[in-house]
DNA sequence: CGATCCTTTGAAGGACGTCAAGGTCTGTGG
DNA sequence: CCACAGACCTTGACGTCCTTCAAAGGATCG
């Protein structure tokens, strides 16, 4: 089994935020940028940020003391991560491919809500959200097949793309922790899935998809 | 295969409401009672309700479409459940065994965050809890074993009611679509935590369970 | 005390994991 | 421009953990 190794000697995450903006500390929106497999945030870390894409792709995840690896989510442009109700973060984050972030200071944040009702909700919804996300993350991590992970995956990103063409941001093995399954696993759904022309891969890369058939693809995974 | 069947003609919430108070219906706080797997309400049913456990133990569901089902919480006695953002219930809830819930109108609840900043925070620091067991749980379902999952059943149990004696008002097969597992392997499973001496049997009936060796318990379900 | 429900246990099967090999694409340096 | 290394993906063969199927033993309740 392969195993993730959490990298213990890491900076902290102000000491490993590399400036690549000109506003001055003070100011409580920045950028910054992130290679590919740079760490944004670890599990356990104090929560002094809050986050949203700007470029790229975050993945989400946790540790089992043995490696093994389950993402939580994948936060693609314009999502927001990093939200806490308590002190330290639940996941650790690592940008997907090279990522640009904006930032905000948890703390000033807390206090627009104290003061504004509409940011307060705007923060209850966006919780709300992410529930609902895990809540249906469950069943599928619970009680689907490989084939209906693999299927109900690639219709989440077809929803929130937007796009015709899918042009996934993360490997086969960022997609087997986050369905709960190996890279082998999802390589032989996905291959399936294209023998049975629902999809097509486009480019020379096996990133980049189209769904051929979305009514097909949707009978993989027939939730209800 | 076992296979949930959906029960298509049921009452509305409302209705199937047995009223065992005599608070008049104006009246914001009342107390129901609910017999053995009764369905308090529905996926996809209008969330009037939020609702207290006082006695008892509530499951709350996803089914699909083959009846295959993911128990994505348990409710104890104090537990809050029902909460939505949207207007509809995510999950279906029974009653595990007799159990007294009391009930608050949803709208008078959002009625008085608007006013009162502490309900609102309460309410936000709700659903985290409820997102943090969420991403805990998708951990648990993604990349745990049958045995680590069990093991974090019991703790978790242990944790919540405070006593000594685990005493589970819920069957094998419920903990099985809680750990998204069968319930001969959750059987199997405690049977081999039983024959390693982690815990034994109190009682006669194989719920009642007292924790032998916690330091054990927890080598089982080795998180970090 | 028979009927039903719940749990345990055994035996067999299957879906997914593990191990291994080979292919493609990319980047780098000769 | 080509050789080579490395990362990533696919595919096959085999193994294993969990499921499925089956039977039997308590517990509860009429």
């Amino acid at each position: 089994m392969f195993a993730y190794r959490k990298d213990q000697s890491r900076p902290n995450t102000l000491g490993s935020l590399g400036f690549t903006t000109t506003s001055k500390p003070t100011v409580n929106l920045s950028e910054f940028k992130y290679q590919r497999k740079a760490e944004i945030f670890g599990e356990g870390e104090p929560a002094v940020y809050v986050y949203q894409v700007k470029r790229g792709a975050v993945r989400s995840y946790k540790l089992l003391n043995d490696g093994r690896r389950q993402i939580g989510a994948f936060h693609l442009v314009d999502d927001i991560f990093g939200i806490e109700n308590g002190a330290k973060h639940r996941f650790t984050t690592e940008a997907v491919v090279e990522t640009i972030v904006c930032l905000i200071r948890r703390e000033s944040l807390q206090l627009e809500a104290e003061r504004d009702a509409a940011v307060s909700r705007s923060l209850l919804r966006l919780t709300s959200r992410n529930l609902e996300h895990a809540e249906d993350h469950m069943l599928l991590l619970g009680r689907k097949t490989a084939v209906e992970r693999v299927a109900a995956f690639l219709q989440e990103m077809d929803r929130r793309t937007g796009t015709n063409c899918l042009s996934l941001p993360m490997g086969r093995r960022d997609i087997a922790d986050y369905l709960g399954l190996t890279l082998e696993t999802v390589s032989r759904a996905v291959s399936r899935l294209h023998s049975e022309g629902v999809l097509k891969f486009v480019g020379r890369t096996q990133r980049e998809i189209v769904i051929l058939n979305r009514e097909k693809l949707q009978s993989f995974d027939l939730v209800n």
